[in-house]
DNA sequence: GCCCAGAAGTCATCTGATGACTTTCACGGT
DNA sequence: ACCGTGAAAGTCATCAGATGACTTCTGGGC
């Protein structure tokens, strides 16, 4: 096993045993390095690892401390890469959100109170008020956000956005089309508001379903068409 | 910007912007250094972070080469982390779980071949002829696993293998009542597995969802007692 | 009691050197 | 001409030391 890993390894097993608990401070790096039996830059590369996964979080002159390990702090970390993805990978997140979407959109239904619905119908009007792109990128977020807080699962909530954010990069509402798709969604979402506002989860459900796969077909439709070329696997001659 | 964020985020724009492709090799350290400014030390920190999380991948004496950047990929990250968490954080991932089962269980009793079917009737055989807790944890995880394959979307597949490597590592089966459980998930495997092989989404979808709760249920009722401690925010005095 | 300066502790970064592993390629044998 | 072998180059892995930056604690002065 190499240094790093070894690093790596026995910190997480530290975490994972209960050595170190949730918000608790590591010891500095030179006890770790003695105890591990690994150099100081060999342990930093192992506490960058799991500071990128959500882990750990170094503080400059303070100390590094364990995250509070959450499912929110690990999920997180995916949005970091996720939107590294190339398009043609992404049609297989989108089945996964739209199943998601709809279960929480159901929950919301049965779960939401008035003031819930308030807070969804105005975003809905911001929406439809302005017209700037980006600024109605980021209602239409904070609108499918709080559905999905509205939902009581703070997990799927963190999934969701990690989710909407790689799609937001596309931009679709800046294309000569958007006004039309824009006019189409701010309907989707008076759909599924008012499902949601009549505690009807399964049309709520269904409204956010159709929703999502009305959003994954204009990504198809609208943008650079995908590569269909296929992956090249190497780089030299057949590798 | 530290340094290492410096690195981090020049590579990551390296890699969405295309100039370095699934599959290709970066170029060495030494150049890499010195286009982005930063010393060696800190590169290697942020490619860490990056191959953490399945972006990148180092190999000794070859070279870094970027990741096919399948949603698998970044993904599977989540395997080294999620783990980590406490079992009071789990209940959430449950909840996803659940929805997305039944989604797979589904898209698998409308796609299955009489193949699928009968390695899934293979399964449950051997599952029921072994006495060994941890081979039937194997089997039980490779049943589902199967299930997730036929359901057609690689990337859920291997989000729900992630979320079930969690569960296996509470050896639900090695109670005293494991015997006792063991009957009643195989039960659950036959109903499913039959409700895919009739083609019937509906029903394929309600026993993945019914086995998945009473797992739930299982590991609640014979787990140690979650602590109900709030959770100490500070560091501080109170840590 | 409050404020501030200094000291101590800790992480951040750079530099240089050495080792380990992989790949490439020239060489010689067949 | 083909193939295996071994040397050499390229690359990542690891260690050690030194310095800087930031936070936290401590004690004195007011």
């Amino acid at each position: 096993m190499s240094a790093v890993e070894k690093a790596f390894h026995g910190l997480r097993h530290m975490i994972g045993t209960g050595r170190l608990g949730p918000g608790e401070r590591i010891p500095p790096e030179g006890e770790l390095c003695e105890e591990l039996g690994v150099s100081r830059g060999s342990l930093r590369e192992a506490v960058r690892m799991l500071a990128a996964l959500g882990v750990i979080e170094p503080r400059h002159g303070s100390g590094t401390y364990v995250s509070q390990l959450r499912p929110e702090d690990v999920i997180g970390s995916l949005s970091l890469t996720l939107e590294l993805l190339p398009l043609s990978g992404l049609l297989e997140v989108y089945e996964i959100r739209r199943v998601l979407e709809a279960h929480v959109a159901a929950q919301a239904a049965a779960r939401c109170t008035p003031e819930n619905i308030r807070t969804l119908f105005s975003l809905i009007d911001a929406m439809e008020a302005t017209s700037d792109p980006a600024e109605a990128s980021e209602l239409d977020h904070r609108f499918h956000a709080e559905i999905a807080r509205v939902g009581g699962n703070p997990t799927l909530a963190t999934l969701l956005a990690v989710f909407r954010a790689r799609s937001r990069k596309y931009q679709v509402f800046t294309l000569p089309e958007g006004p039309e798709l824009r006019r189409k969604s701010d309907d989707d979402h008076r759909v599924l508001a008012t499902a949601i506002a009549d505690h009807d989860p399964v049309a709520a459900a269904g409204a956010a379903q159709a929703h999502v796969a009305q959003t994954e077909r204009w990504l198809r439709a609208f943008m650079p068409p995908v590569e269909e070329v296929e992956r090249v696997e190497a780089p030299g001659s057949a590798d």
